[in-house]
RNA sequence: GGCGGCGUAGCUCAGAUGGUUAGAGCACACGGCUCAUAAUCGUGUUGUCGCGGGUUCGAGUCCCGCCGCCGCUACCA
């Protein structure tokens, strides 16, 4: 098997905050399954991810918690950290778009492209708030509804009548920063970066991918159909990248929009990766053409909404600069998690954040819920009574059971010692076929990014395991041939070192207390023989040690206060944010 | 308003390029087993594929209209 190399990025969580489930499974999650599956198979990865920290948003956050934004981002990219951490994520770096590589790869980039004459300068008119001392994006100015009268209107959209606006067509505007209704139209110059002529260059690029999901695609081709407008790429801000004053003197004291810098920033955190290490790890030989990244398989994982800047915005750039950088080759996108049918909202609060539920269960339990049932073709819906069935009947009755089944007998029958080979029968037959039918179907779907099909996969590789307890009944084998039974539990420890190794990319603790049962060489990829290499790896004699139960069941009591704790059905309609 | 998506068994969802009796899991029913977290294993029931037209030899799958739900509208996956 020839080496492969997988560069894989999920989309960069914002900054703003504890990230919910939804963002989890949206992008984070399914990038880590790839990057862990790949590693696994011997390739080798790099699997990036960074927060992405500049914006208006940002800042508010900050003046709200009374803290400087470079302090509040740094204290919130820690907190995030820790709080992926306790999912598992496996990055090999998580940086942030604030970090000194992505400001020096941003001015880089926008230099090349005004070296290319895809930059101009433009003079806007923008809303200012004078006694908030700065300009206000169309969504931070608040006013009454010219058309309908509705007294909270946004700046650019009406929530009551859904009019699309223009802040200055507002009556009565205010600030919804601090609520001052001293504002000012000012001019303001910004750069403009040329997409309308980068269009037709992206157009045949989107359109030699062809590995890209429908509804991937079909974002991108809307797009490409409305026809790619020029943007401005710099705002009135002083929280991000600052525009080079030498090359844009009229550009002095803004900073670049995160719409340029963010993407950027998975550029910048693989230069952050590398220099931690600058003599052993090479970022450009996965980034650069010219210096070995020819033969790299880029991977993005990301929402649906996010498509559009992965498959239009960030490749102009990149196409734009005329430089040999990687673009992306797959690009899996997912849909929405729902709570109850409703929106996931990190302003409203709405549902399960990433901090809450590592204080219930342990990441396995999210894990494998999340990734089982991933919105992948669809919308997916979220409700503590799924969750919890999921969890009861196929970790804690399915894989957790057949765990403790088998320990329970090997303890009593066999004095927790592997036991010698068993004859091999039917049932020992249909095991395998069973087991390697399982693991072709997992290959298949790791091989397509497939989440859901390759959950369906492992799930029926553990309960060949019950099914073969069933078929050879030990507990009753034992009575009148003792060693036959002993074979069968020798299959069942092969099965369980199999699963530690197999589920690994799903859930990674689980795998690692299974693997742990009777530790064995199970070096190598997963191969769909993998059972009957591990059955001849287990040495007769070694002691087995079993761990205590690994999932427990959640009862309905427990279902009912997280659901009154967390708010569930009776929640109304996902507020508007 | 514009754009996009969805509406398939009681529930949650699969069903590229239209093609034999429409699938899975859960739930439910019955049966087996009793080693196991009353777990597990087997068998089985359920559908005018939102409504109405159309194209076609043939449509859940394409087209038109309607109804209902949801999302986005460029700084939260």
């Amino acid at each position: 098997m020839t080496t492969e190399r997988h560069l894989i990025t999920s989309a960069l969580p914002y900054i703003n905050g504890v990230k919910h489930l939804g963002n989890l499974i949206g992008s984070m999650l399914p990038a880590d399954v790839y990057a862990r599956f790949q590693r696994g198979q011997g390739h080798e990865v790099l699997f990036i991810c960074a927060t992405d920290e500049h914006g208006t948003p940002a800042e508010l956050a900050a003046a709200e918690a009374g803290v400087e934004v470079a302090e509040y981002c740094r204290e919130q990219h820690e907190v995030q950290r820790e709080v992926c951490a306790r999912f598992a994520l496996s990055w090999d770096h998580f940086g942030r778009t604030s970090a000194p590589a992505n400001h020096e790869l941003t001015r880089d980039f926008a230099a090349a492209l005004d070296d290319n004459g895809f930059l101009e300068t433009r003079t806007t008119r923008q809303v200012f708030s004078v006694d908030d001392d700065r300009f206000l994006p169309d969504r931070y100015v608040i006013g009454t509804c010219p058309n309908c009268g509705y007294d909270r209107a946004r700046g650019d959209q009406c929530e009551h009548c859904t009019k699309q606006l223009d802040p200055t067509e507002l009556i009565d505007p205010r600030s919804a920063v601090s609520g001052s209704t001293n504002l000012e139209v000012r001019d303001t110059t910004h750069l403009f970066l040329l997409q309308s002529r980068l269009a037709d260059e992206v157009g045949d690029w989107v359109r030699s991918r062809d590995s890209w999901s429908p509804l991937v695609r079909s974002i991108a081709d809307k797009w490409l159909k409305e026809g790619v407008q020029d943007r401005s790429i710099t705002r009135d801000l002083s929280w991000g990248v600052p525009v080079d004053a030498d090359r844009f003197p009229a550009l002095a004291g803004k900073v670049f929009y995160v719409w340029f810098d963010a993407p950027i920033g998975y550029l910048g955190a693989s230069r952050e990766w590398a220099d931690v290490d600058p003599a052993g790890r090479d970022w450009r030989r996965w980034w650069r053409l010219d210096e070995g990244a020819d033969d790299v398989t880029y991977t993005q994982f990301l929402g649906k909404d996010n498509v559009p800047f992965h498959t239009i915005g960030f490749p102009t750039t990149i196409i734009g600069s005329r430089q040999p950088w990687k673009l992306v080759d797959r690009i899996k996108g997912f849909s929405w998690l729902t709570y109850y049918g409703g929106k996931f909202s990190t302003s409203g609060h709405r549902g399960i954040f990433m901090d809450d539920a590592a204080e219930l269960l342990p990441s396995d339990y999210w894990r494998w819920f999340l990734l089982s049932n991933a919105p992948e073709t669809n919308d997916s819906n979220f409700t503590w009574e799924t969750f919890a069935g999921v969890v009861n009947k196929e970790l804690a009755g399915e894989l957790g059971n057949l765990v403790n089944r088998v320990g329970t007998l090997l303890g009593r029958h066999c004095d927790s010692l592997v036991p010698a080979p068993g004859p091999a029968g039917d049932p020992e037959t249909q095991l395998e076929a069973a087991a390697e039918a399982a693991i072709t179907a997992y290959l298949a779907a790791m091989a397509d990014l497939e989440i859901r099909r390759a959950a369906q996969a492992l799930r029926s590789l553990w309960s060949a395991g019950n099914v073969y307890l069933e078929q050879t009944e030990p507990w009753r084998l034992v009575k009148t041939d003792p060693d036959a039974a002993a074979g069968v539990l020798r299959r069942c420890l092969a099965l369980l070192a199999t699963l530690g190794r197999v589920l690994e990319a799903f859930i990674p603790d689980t795998a690692a207390v299974l693997a742990g049962v009777v530790p064995l060489d199970a070096g190598g990829p997963v191969t769909t023989d993998l059972l009957t290499r591990l059955d001849r790896a287990l040495v007769t004699g070694t002691p087995a040690a079993f761990p205590p139960i690994l999932f427990r069941k959640i009862p309905e009591e427990e279902v009912e206060a997280w659901k009154a704790r967390f708010g569930g059905g009776d929640a109304g309609p996902a507020s508007s944010d």
